[in-house]
DNA sequence: CGACAACCTGAAGCAATTCTGAAATAGTGT
DNA sequence: ACACTATTTCAGAATTGCTTCAGGTTGTCG
C-alpha cells in the first residue's frame, strides 16, 4: 500500500510518514504541488494525504485540477482551515474525507485504513483472452476495441467460453448451462447461436476464434 | 441514489430524511437495528447512516455483523459519544466516516456526498458524457449547453446512467436504485420515464442516447 | 470413393418485451 | 379548497430476439 503525504511542515511530514511505515505502508512525503504532481504522474499511489496550505499555491485547486484530469485516488484533506464551509468545500472538490489539524495520529490512520479498504473491494470483473474483451459488470464486449452487441443469450454463450477458454467444452454443458435443464435433444439451437457468435466475433476479429470439435463440442482458442 | 437512516431520535431522524430528499436522495428512515438489518436485506443502499445508541442494542455490533456478513455499503457513523478510541473503534470496524454529535446537516451531505462520489468510478461534482452536462451539486442538466429541465425521478435515472456509462444497466439494477422496495415486476415505470428521458434529452441532443439491451436493461452510449 | 452423420446458416413465424400516449392518482404550494 | 405538477397505471402498437425448419456443407468411416 503506497501512500503519497503532501505536507509543506517540515516536522509534521517526516513524521507522518514514520507512523505509516511503522504501520507497514509505503510512504512518501513531498512538499509542494509541483513534487506532488511529479509523483503522482510516475507511479500510482493507493491514497493521497493532502494539506491545503502549501507554498506554490493552494492544495483544494491541485485537488480540483487531479480530479479534472481523472485521477481517482483516494484523496484525505488535512487542514489547519476547519471552518464548515472549508471542509464542505473540499469534500465537494473530490476530496474523499477531512480531517482537521490538529490531529491524532490514530485517527489519520485509521481513516486511511478505511480508505483502502473500500478500494479493495473492488473486484475484477473483465475477462479478456484472444483479443475479447468481456465486462461481466458492464455486460459489455468488445473485440480488438470494436464494440460488439450481442443479444443476452449470445452474451450467455460468450461468457461460457471466456470463462473456461482453452477448454474443449461438449455440447450439453453448454446447452445445460444456457437453457432449462429439461431441454429437447434434437434441437440445433446451439448450432444456430454458434454461428452467430462466429459471425459477429470472427467478423470483428479477423480470425477464426472458435473451433468445433465434431462429435463433441466447442473450444475457444 | 438510496440512503438508509438508521436513526432512533424521533426529531432528528424525520429531519435528515428530509434534507436528504431535498436533495433528491430517496432515503428510508428506521429506528431500530432490527428494522435496519430488514430494510437492508429487502434492497440494496448506497450509504448507510448509522446512529450508535439504538433501543435495541448497540450500532457498532449492527456494523461488524453486517460487514461480517458480507454487506460492503459504505456506512457513516453519527454519534454523540466523541471520544478518540470511539471514532477509532467505528472506523476498523468499516465504517467509512464517523461525524460526531452535533453535527452541520451541510456537513453530513456533503460527506454523503463523498460516500456516494467514492463508490463510483468518477470523483467530479459535474459529470460529463455524450454532450450531456449533469451538476451533482446543483441537479442542473444541460444538453449542448442548452437548460433542460427534468424532474427528479427523472434526474434520479439519468444519474445513474451518468454514473455508469458505457455499462449495460440491468432494468433490476435501475429500478432498484430508483424505487424502494420493488417487489413489483410487473410494473412499467420503467419504461415510461425512459421514454420521458428520451424525449426530453434526445430532442435536446438530437443523437440517439440510450441503448436498450433487449431482456436484460438500456446503456447510455 | 460413397454414404451417413454432424454441423452450418438463411429465412420466417411466434412470442415476449418494450414503447408511448392518455387517463387516473398522488402530492405540493398558494 | 383549488390549481398545478409529478407520478403511476393502463392498454394497444411496434419492435426484436428466440426458436423452428429446411437445405446446404463439411467431415468421418467403412
Amino acid at each position: 500500500m503506497k501512500v503519497l503525504i503532501v505536507e509543506d511542515d517540515s516536522r509534521l511530514g517526516p513524521f507522518i510518514k514514520q507512523a505509516l511505515t511503522e504501520c507497514r505502508y509505503t510512504a512518501t512525503w513531498v512538499r509542494t504541488r509541483r513534487e506532488a504532481s511529479d509523483a503522482l504522474a510516475e507511479t500510482p499511489f493507493d491514497v493521497i494525504v493532502l494539506d491545503l496550505s502549501l507554498p506554490d499555491g493552494d492544495g483544494l485547486d491541485l485537488l480540483h485540477q487531479w480530479r479534472q484530469s481523472g485521477f481517482n485516488e483516494p484523496v484525505l484533506i488535512l487542514s489547519a482551515r476547519d471552518s464548515l464551509e472549508d471542509r464542505i468545500k473540499g469534500l465537494d472538490l473530490g476530496a474523499d474525507d477531512y480531517l482537521p489539524k490538529p490531529f491524532s495520529m490514530q485517527e489519520l490512520i485509521a481513516r486511511i485504513r478505511s480508505l483502502v479498504r473500500r478500494q479493495s473491494t473492488v473486484k475484477l470483473t473483465v475477462l479478456e483472452h484472444a483479443g475479447i474483451r468481456l465486462d461481466l459488470l458492464g455486460h459489455t464486449v468488445e473485440v480488438n476495441g470494436r464494440t460488439v452487441d450481442l443479444t443476452s443469450r449470445e452474451y450467455a454463450l460468450l461468457e461460457i467460453f471466456m470463462q473456461n477458454h482453452g477448454r474443449i467444452l461438449p455440447r450439453t454443458l453448454i446447452t445445460d448451462k444456457i437453457w432449462a435443464s429439461s431441454y429437447d435433444v434434437d434441437t440445433n439451437l446451439l448450432d444456430v447461436y454458434m454461428s452467430r457468435l462466429r459471425a459477429k466475433l470472427e467478423s470483428a476479429s479477423g480470425k477464426p476464434l472458435f473451433k468445433t470439435v465434431r462429435g463433441v463440442g466447442y473450444q475457444l482458442v
